[in-house]
DNA sequence: ATGAGTCTGTACGACTTCTTACAATACAAT
DNA sequence: ATTGTATTGTAAGAAGTCGTACAGACTCAT
């Protein structure tokens, strides 16, 4: 039925160039998280936040939100549900009473140990193609873009 | 205020792994084109599917949208709003009463024009850091990574 | 010819993320 | 001390995409 996925994605979006492709599996990439997490009840966003909180000790949500790439509102969002689900708490700082540090409870570290596996397995079957060097040679290639396109990005923002 | 933003989606997301970085990536390629492509009113998807409808002749909305990857009706927002602003028409087929062929006209041409001049000239500041080899690496690198992302996506559509 | 099954476009609601605006708090300069 | 500026988290609304369900139209085997 969806046989044929694999080729339309490839050649077809935008306009058939690489810039397309690397969308469409980000895309995919992003869909087989989210699939895989569901059978822990977490979508990637969460699951990422949750985890990053949980390696990177206590933190601010305006840090995370900006070491995950998302908003300040967004990760808000995410953290809302994440604390109702007492996955995440949110203690006071002494130090400053505008920010909530974040920290993943216990329930929430068993939570991000779930994680880890199904993202360990996952990576694995992602790379089954793909060698270390190769891998190595596709990250650098991705930053070169990134530097590109921060410029194109930063160019537009003064405007 | 936001230089920063370059280095914090490259080594933080996820697991900083090349996943992120890739999905990272992607989000700046679609927010440069959506930057760019505001200028002449268009987002994205809209551009694409313009484009797409423009250069492959006649087609279904099911058709456009699969090329496109996307869902049907997301497809037919998006065509909404392109014929309501006229630059898309909706046929009527002779041969089956349930589908529109959809057609640009002549406005949407002339935008579909605009949309080229915009994509080559991002495509070329985004390449600049990319020999045609290397770009030839990416790509097939990518394509595998699809193919096994579609045989791990296809293993959950079963169950 | 006719009924079962398939396909098309659309309506509707859900979800995720963004943007903007704001009140509370912190900080720096006078 | 006070005042202006920055920063934090949150609220509210917008936009984009998805999934499901549906009615109408097609197809094909009987």
């Amino acid at each position: 039925m969806t046989e044929v996925r694999s080729s339309h994605e490839l050649d077809a979006p935008p306009w058939q160039r690489f810039e397309s492709t690397l969308m469409a599996t980000s895309k995919s990439i992003r869909r087989a998280y989210d699939v895989r997490l569901s059978d822990i009840g977490l979508n990637l966003s969460e699951a990422c936040l949750l985890e990053y909180v949980f390696e990177h000790g206590p933190m601010t949500q305006t840090q995370v939100a900006e070491r995950i790439g998302m908003q300040r509102a967004s990760a808000g969002t995410i953290i809302d549900n994440l604390s109702r689900r007492k996955l995440l708490k949110r203690l006071h700082d002494p130090a400053d009473q505008r920010v909530w540090l974040l920290s993943a409870t216990s329930e929430g570290q068993r939570m991000a140990e779930k994680i880890a596996v199904v993202d360990n397995a996952l990576r694995s079957e992602l790379r089954r193609n793909l060698s270390s060097d190769e891998r190595g040679q596709l990250a650098d290639m991705l930053i070169r873009l990134q530097s590109n396109l921060s410029q194109i990005l930063e160019g537009s923002d003064e405007a």
